[in-house]
Order: structure tokens, then C-alpha cells, then sequence
DNA sequence: TGTACATCAGTGAACGCGCGTTCACTGATGTAC
DNA sequence: TGTACATCAGTGAACGCGCGTTCACTGATGTAC
């Protein structure tokens, strides 16, 4: 019932998991990152992701990850990795193939207060306490100054630009800076959706309508 | 240098910190409370405030602590007490005495606003990671069903549902659910302020332009 | 005024825990000859 | 076809760390007589 060293997660019983055959080691890292992703699910906090509680969800011995990763740290980046490529995908293919360009900004914010209320821990990996490697430069002058890491983070955030900037330019949103606009429907999104998962008592109208309001308010959008 | 007896940061030097007298031995509770205080602005960050970091920083052993507090989670209490009562004074503050009822609700958002700017690790023990005991109520019909707790922490939220409904009930927000839309209004200073804090490097528009935009839009206030 | 004693404020040593990481190893499997 | 050997996948034991908490204690201080 304590055992350290036996997991009793994916194979359970008896033998334990068969070690892979000779050249085939590297799937073992497709399988620590799956133990992450699900222990992540399951406490729904990062902090929940030791390498030892991953070695035991994933069944294997402690050192063994070091085979795949460089530290713990490591171990995180690949479940940030795998968030935010998550977010890219389903914002962005909320808004694509929509023509009208305010149903274009609305999906798209639709998304992704879904992905935040849906897949609460994963959001919280993305927005939630800053990591170690969290952008120290100063003020950059625009978004492409950004480091990799982040600017790849914003991806999602970049479709909510163009699609306010669509709006703008069909004469459907009366805003006289979308930058500016977007960021700030952007960061609403995020307390809406940050503020329903830290009250969850709390009686706060349905996201959706929270969403659509924002968007029509925040983003100007002329009736 | 690693001596973990002796912390260096009260009275420093030589005979370190000389006990209270007969009968004033509560006194320490408010020294304790003090280097919480202290470590959390320093470090930033709620996790840095173990037990023992917290004698450490207050000079004393770590089992004085116990004549105080029940156990480390009680210190994180108090710490939380005095964030919520330093924003709920705040934002009153702010608003009191402020006649124009649309200059009410923008007084009390930008105090809302600049506690999280310039308070941001009390901010976050208010609004980051949620604590244990966060209500496990289910739906509760109004505000007055959640848990003491909770009515205290959003005491400085129902300044701003009432400053609103002021600008309503004076013709000066076309808003049609006063309680409502107070809530998105306070979801989104909260995404702006967290936002900020989470990507200090990110280029958003300084914060009290979003505090105006946000209250103008999204309250429905009239020009 | 003197003294025995209870109380109070606080300490030092120790506990068991889970953590990240290191190290020497084991045993199966493929390969060169 | 047989065999020695290198390589690969992964393990078990151990380390030092900081943590929360418990326990028996110490020494100063006020109080009852």
C-alpha cells in the first residue's frame, strides 16, 4: 500500500511494465510525459509533478527518467509544451474557415474560455504561477522581441489580434487601437476563466455569456 | 553562514533576540505575523512561508511557533486576514466620499488595480493558487450563502456592485444586470492585474488606461 | 524582607517524510567473428 | 551455427536536504507565605 518503487498505475499487479527492447528505449520519454499529463489531470496541480511521483505513475524507477530528461524541470517543459501547442490548435481552429469576421473574433474567445474551464490544470500550467523561465527583459517594444518560448505561448493570443484587427477593418468594431483592445480582451478572458476555477462556489454568470459580452464590450463591436 | 538556529534578520549579531517578559508572551504572535509579512514581500511568494522560514526570519526556534499558531496552515490564515482587510480598506476608501457615481466605480477599480500592482504578493495570496479551504458550496443562490471566509474576501467586491448600481440608478450605465455585469467588471481588473504580473516583459498598455476602458465598456457607462 | 515554588517564554534534539540526484550495478539483447 | 562481447534499458541503495511536528527541558520571573 506504501511501496515507493512499484506504482500500481498502468500495469498493476504482478510482473510490472516489460522493458522495452534494445533501440527502442526512447519510447519510455512518450510514456513518462503521459504519466505527467495524467497525474496532472488527477491532482489538477503542477505541483503534483515530482519526478518521483511521475516515475511511480509512469511505473517505473526514479532514475530511470534521467535517461529522458535532464532534471525535473525538464519533465515541465514538455507538459507546457504540450498546453500550449493544445491552445494554439483549438483556437485556431475555432476561428478558422468562419468568414464573418466578429462570429471570427467570437469563436475564437469561445475557445478559449472552453479550453480553460474544460481543462483546468492544464490552463493553470499555462497562466498559472510563473515558472523559472518566465521573460526577464524589460520592456520590449512589440510582441516579435519576445523570447521563443513565449512568443510561441502567444500564438493563440496572436489570432485573437488579427481577428479584432478583421473586425476593424470590415467596419465592424469601432476600436481605434486593436492591439491594445485584444490584450485587454485577452486578459479579461483570463479572469474569467481564472476567477471561476479559484471560486467555483461563487455566482458568477455562465462563461459563455461573460465571453460574449466581453467580446461585444471590450472589442467595440457595433450592433 | 547555513546556520539554521540563528536567523540573522531581526537583531542580528550577538545574543539575538531577548525574550518577552511574564505575560507578554503574546507579543511573539505579532512578531511572528510581522516576519511572515516580511518574507512574503521579499520573496514574492506564499510557498516561501514554511514554518521554519518563518522562525528563521523571526529569530526565533521553530517550535515557538506552536505557542501561536496550531500549525503552519494558521499562519497562512493570519497572513490572508491581513491582505483582505488591506484591500477592503482600500477600495472603500477609495470610494468613500466620492460623490459622481461613475467617479465612485472608477476610484474603487483603480484601488483595486493598484493594490495588485503594487502589492502583488498579498494580491496573490488573496487570488493566485487556491488555499484548502476555498467554499465547497456547490451553487449558492446569492453571495450571502458563501462561508465568512469567503463574504469577507469579496467585501471589497460588493463596493463595486453597489458603486455600479449607483450609476445605473443615476442614469449613467446602461447595464441591465447591475450584479452581473459588477462581476465580469471584477473578473477582468483581475485578469489585467494577474496578466501583469505574469508576463512582466509582455507589451500591455499601462494599467490604469485598461482600468478606464474596462470600466466605460464593459460597466456601460454613457458619455 | 526572604525564600520556596509555580508559571511562563522559549529552546535543542530528534523523528519520519518525500524530495532530487548520483552511483555502481544487472540482465537481456543484438552483433561481430 | 556457435560464442564472446558490447550495448542498451533500466534498477536499488544511498546521499543530503528542508520540511512539519513532538518532546523533554531550561532558566528567568513573578507570587504566596
Amino acid at each position: 500500500m506504501k511501496s515507493d518503487s512499484t506504482g500500481s498505475a498502468t500495469s498493476a499487479g504482478g510482473g510490472g511494465r516489460t522493458r522495452n527492447r534494445r533501440g527502442e528505449g526512447a519510447l519510455l520519454r512518450d510514456e513518462i510525459v503521459a504519466a505527467a499529463e495524467r497525474l496532472l489531470e488527477r491532482e489538477g496541480d503542477e505541483e503534483a509533478l515530482t519526478l518521483r511521483s511521475v516515475a511511480r505513475e509512469a511505473g517505473i524507477s526514479a532514475p530511470s527518467i534521467y535517461t529522458h530528461f535532464a532534471d525535473r524541470e525538464a519533465i515541465l517543459e514538455a507538459v507546457l509544451d504540450i498546453a500550449f501547442e493544445r491552445l494554439r490548435r483549438l483556437v485556431l481552429d475555432a476561428a478558422e474557415g468562419v468568414e464573418d469576421p466578429v462570429e471570427r473574433l467570437r469563436s475564437g474567445c469561445h475557445a478559449y474560455a472552453r479550453f480553460g474551464m474544460e481543462e483546468p490544470a492544464r490552463y493553470r500550467v499555462l497562466f498559472g504561477r510563473q515558472r523559472a523561465n518566465r521573460p526577464k527583459i524589460g520592456s520590449p517594444r512589440d510582441i516579435t522581441e519576445l523570447p521563443e518560448v513565449w512568443r510561441r505561448r502567444l500564438d493563440a493570443f496572436m489570432t485573437l489580434v488579427e481577428a479584432l484587427d478583421g473586425c476593424v477593418k470590415a467596419g465592424r468594431s469601432a476600436s481605434l487601437d486593436p492591439f491594445a483592445d485584444a490584450t485587454t480582451l485577452w486578459t479579461s478572458l483570463h479572469g474569467a476563466v481564472a476567477m471561476r476555477q479559484f471560486i467555483p462556489g461563487f455566482p458568477l454568470p455562465p462563461v459563455e455569456r461573460t465571453v460574449d459580452d466581453l467580446v461585444e464590450r471590450v472589442a467595440l463591436i457595433r450592433s
